[in-house]
DNA sequence: CACTGACGAGAGCGCTGCTCTTGCATCGGA
DNA sequence: TCCGATGCAAGAGCAGCGCTCTCGTCAGTG
């Protein structure tokens, strides 16, 4: 029973880590991702500031921690959005605004971890690669609609009047293999280009600038995101 | 002569505050905003840390500072775009690219100036009504073509399918005063929407998203502003 | 049962933002 | 021309920070 016991370690183990991560999520909502502060965490826990560097070497690894974990967040609540206008039967027009909707609406919830992964970087901090594959789950999300979308033959050609880069990203080939089909080069970057702009509406709206400007934020958000469904080439 | 002695003083002052803040950009772009130690610039500027407070009540206060400097430096460069290009009679299309095209150009100038006032808001920090005037600038330049564009006829109705919203904007009039001509409720609010979405890209680039991603930066840059241009309802 | 390794506690280093007091130079009015 | 007021820099000091190192302790292992 030896794996038993080496679990029950690793149980207490990762529930701790667990305590760890949620007392800074939740000093991140009351301070700020800068202002994060290892001592406070483990006074809030009842430990002593070095009994934390057993779980985290150090204060970057815990932010790279969060950072993670709340791409992960926004990745399955926009992965789930999908699954159920999925299974719901909406047309992809209808699945590409449940999935804007859904980081919106996550951002909006969570404005803090939203702030860690798509405000500015942390200063000399590099995101490590393992922060990669959930950082891409929002944009795949939006891409499989447009992947379904042009296999159902939905999909309008995106030969909208201005010449259309085709050659602007890497790794088409990489990319068309995770999707399981091939996407037309256009395609791509107009899907990528949304996907952008899609967080600049979010960003703008939960950093402030829309401050004094917006006021049917709702509507607001709905209408621009119309605009990109049209833009990647969604029929109306 | 009172006044030419104070203003010597004055001067003075004046100067070691611009030094003060150009030693902060400059470990600014070193170490990013939350590392910004007011130690270490005074030390760098052969004083005291105590004696910075004269200029700076607080490392928060200095920060505004650089926010204000920020907005003005990335308003001026979109004015001063369009200005050359409206003296160059270019068209509004490619007034509106110019817009864009410099706020890209000074944002990957100044990458960490950027992050300050476009990124994450700082901790606690709640930006002075100050900062409002300056922040508004690229959007009030974006706003101008769009503007001239209407009087001179040159503006596709943005009767663009889908419903646009109307009120979704607060102090409409207030804006049409300011820009000395009413622009469609409408035609503001995809102006807005627009707005957002240009800085999402430049974000994205900035802050490392299109990393293994996009390749040709500049060309999908262009396509991309050429959809907001077609957004906002200028004609091609 | 003896041992190894994980763990928490504590002291301590150099750094930070910020405050307060002190001494000095300069400027303005008598 | 002298004197009081003012602006300014320096220094000491406080509390807090990230991080390191050492040292008992106790639980799981062979």
């Amino acid at each position: 029973m030896t794996s038993r016991i080496q679990g029950a370690r690793q149980r207490a183990r990762g529930e701790i880590t667990n305590a760890i991560k949620d007392e800074a999520r939740r000093h991140l909502a009351d301070e700020g991702a800068s202002r994060l502060s290892l001592r406070a965490v483990a006074r809030e826990l009842g430990m002593v500031s070095s009994a934390l560097y057993r779980y985290f070497p150090s204060r970057d690894d815990l932010l790279t921690a969060l950072i993670t974990d709340a791409y992960d967040a926004v990745g399955a609540a926009a992965e789930a959005a999908l699954a159920e206008a999925e299974s719901a039967g909406d047309s992809h027009l209808v699945r590409w605004r449940a999935v804007c909707r859904a980081v919106r609406a996550w951002g909006l919830a969570h404005p803090h971890e939203y702030a860690l992964i798509y405000g500015s970087p942390v200063p000399g901090y590099a995101a490590p690669a393992s922060t990669t594959r959930p950082a891409s789950r929002v944009a795949l999300a939006l891409l499989s609609v447009l992947r379904d979308a042009h296999t159902s033959g939905a999909l309008r050609e995106p030969a909208s009047g201005a010449a259309a880069p085709e050659a602007v990203l890497k790794d088409a080939e990489l990319l068309a293999e995770h999707l399981g089909v091939e996407l037309p080069p256009a395609v791509l970057a107009e899907v990528v280009a949304a996907w952008s702009q899609l967080f600049g509406l979010i960003s703008f709206e939960l950093f402030g600038q829309f401050t004094k400007v917006v006021d049917a934020r709702d509507a607001f958000f709905d209408h621009a995101v119309e605009h990109l469904a049209d833009q990647v080439g969604l029929r109306r």
